[in-house]
DNA sequence: TCTTATTTCCGAAAAAGTTTCTGATATTTG
DNA sequence: CAAATATCAGAAACTTTTTCGGAAATAAGA
């Protein structure tokens, strides 16, 4: 092949294929009365010269759309997260596609397969952002071969450093939330956190444990437990927790949905939010002021977590090298009225 | 209007301009170098011949993606319905595009504008979804001749009959959650629902209205309240029903948003759920059981909405006529803890 | 088996739209 | 104030899609 670097054309394509450019172009826009052997031909002649076709939008503007995938759209954080992108889509005039991974069916053909991949690719995309769902090395190098940016925002599995993510501070807001209940004189502070392969969840507990020990503290390894981010998780490990011998007079949830799983479990047990038990969770989603009482959270800022994410992966897909590889944005505590004083023993 | 009118080509556009179809062109890719006045004229042009691009595939082999537009993507009705198109979407191999309404932003270019109609068009749309947004006539007229098919799910306002909507049996859920209420005994029953435009919340009202007559109970006007279906109108309308000479011993809620502001506002004044106040939603949003207590509440098949919009919007796109114009999903009363028999006088 | 329709298939030419380039004005700048 | 630069519109060139006519294949009758 020479270095010719002008872009194929149709024509080019139709020749190599052997048939008329007006059969190509039926080809490439699966119209019927192709029989399937040229059909085929045609396909791979797109294939060998690495056709795009040029109609509409052009050039570097035709990057005009991002993916995301979300492991699943059921709560209100993703709700959030896809506002936040949507927000900054319309702000840099790119379209959003929505995809979400389904556990039930196979990997055949859905989101992140590697026929998802390339069709990816085919249609101009200008990369995916991947939310709190797990990347595997091998689509991500799919992606890279096949010229799609990624980003991910709260990875649910380690990632080498090549791929770009975006989180927030995981170890800050651990911190932030366990000083807030030793201030206010706790000492028997739980934390009820997400899986430990997550990485957010293990920085939050460092956080946690962090704060602990600069207090003095010794941590309680039986106040410590790690089931899961969701509102089932929350209450299956509050009610663990209030069967102690020594029950915790606080807890810290390691996100608002197990935190209102820790409500639910203390309304089940008789104790009342917040003189016998205080609860702090994670995240700021709207479900956490629409508690009651509303809840002492640590602040996410994920519509903009969602936002940066969305910039950052059109900086990638325009060749600009990004500011980090992992991009954390400020937690900040806010306190509302699901934690006071413990009583007095 | 003319059925078989020729499309207007874009050389008549820019006749009717008076200008070259190239600076026609240009108008139509936003492209620089036209003059404001010239764009002016062009844009014109173009409303007035109904012009809608013709580039790109745009047979119906084709439309193998749609748009869905959300009023707001704050809360966990959007992210359901998303979740149930996305669903949908993947069994028919179809692509989903999001887009949120910026009441911030103007509609220059924005989701529901001319531009954006055009643009979808071009880009060989099936149609478009729009969730609990208002969807006026002009904006219809605009698709309709840009051939793109419209489904609208729980409408802010009301429509013609050539529209096609997709709920759910409101006025069977209003009746279902007032006899539940007055099956436990209850007899001063509020209704605290969406503003009084909003059909689905008229249509439960009805619903309530209905039952309380059914039951030879006599409705109180000052019981009524319909400022809306989120949180804080809940919470307001809670807090004004409390303040009542004879305050309601139960309040049934327009949306589980309100039903968690009814819920605070009573645990503000120190009444017990379900104990001192019954209280049921409309919904069964994830949110509905992630309280405390767990909410009974209204089923609406929120994802199936969702799934039957996408499945519709497909059918008219491959002009099939729907079944109906306006689809109605059978709603279910779903008894968590929530509710209770009145206290005894 | 031999017509006669019908459907499938392909390409030449026409149609539709975008980009390049050229020339004419305006607007800035040293 | 001349030179450089930016703006604007249209003719021509170019890319892609669609139409349409005819050839080949397939189905249907008699």
């Amino acid at each position: 092949m020479d270095a010719d670097m002008e872009r194929p054309t149709l024509d080019e394509v139709a020749r190599l294929a052997g048939v008329s450019k007006a059969t190509a172009s039926k080809v490439l826009n699966h119209r019927r009365y192709v029989s399937e052997d040229t059909r085929r031909r045609v396909e791979e002649a797109i294939g060998r010269l690495g056709y795009v076709p040029t109609t509409g939008p052009r050039d570097a503007a035709s990057l005009r759309a991002v993916n995301v995938v979300f492991d699943t759209l059921a709560n209100v954080y993703s709700a959030q997260v896809l506002s936040g992108i949507v927000g900054a889509a319309r702000a840099q005039d790119v379209e959003v596609l929505v995809d979400a991974l389904d556990p039930a069916a196979g990997d055949a053909g859905g989101p992140l397969s590697a026929s998802w991949i390339r069709r990816l690719a085919t249609h101009g995309r200008a990369g995916v952002i991947v939310v709190t769902a797990e990347l595997t090395a091998g689509q991500r190098a799919q992606m890279r071969a096949a010229g799609l940016s990624v980003v991910v925002i709260d990875p649910l599995n380690p990632l080498d450093d090549e791929v770009v993510s975006v989180g927030s501070t995981n170890f800050a807001g651990g911190l932030q939330a366990t000083r807030h209940l030793l201030d206010l004189g706790h000492r028997r502070i739980a934390y009820a956190g997400g899986v430990s392969v997550s990485a957010p969840s293990r920085e939050r507990l460092q956080g946690y444990l962090s704060a602990l020990s600069d207090a003095g503290v010794a941590a309680d390894p039986g106040l410590v437990l790690e089931q899961g981010f969701s509102f089932r998780a929350g209450r299956e490990m509050a009610a663990t927790l209030f069967a102690r011998e020594r029950p915790p007079t606080a807890i810290f949830a390691g996100s608002d949905a197990s935190a209102l799983g820790v409500l639910e479990a203390a309304r089940r047990q008789g104790l009342r939010i917040p003189d016998d038990l205080s609860v702090v969770g994670f995240d700021d989603t709207y479900s956490a002021f629409t508690t009651a009482p509303p809840l002492t959270t640590v602040r996410q800022p994920i519509e903009d977590m969602g936002r940066v994410a969305l910039r950052t992966l059109l900086q990638q897909a325009r060749g600009e090298r990004p500011d980090s590889h992992h991009i954390q944005l400020a937690t900040q505590l806010v306190v509302r009225e699901s934690t006071t004083a413990p009583r007095p023993e």
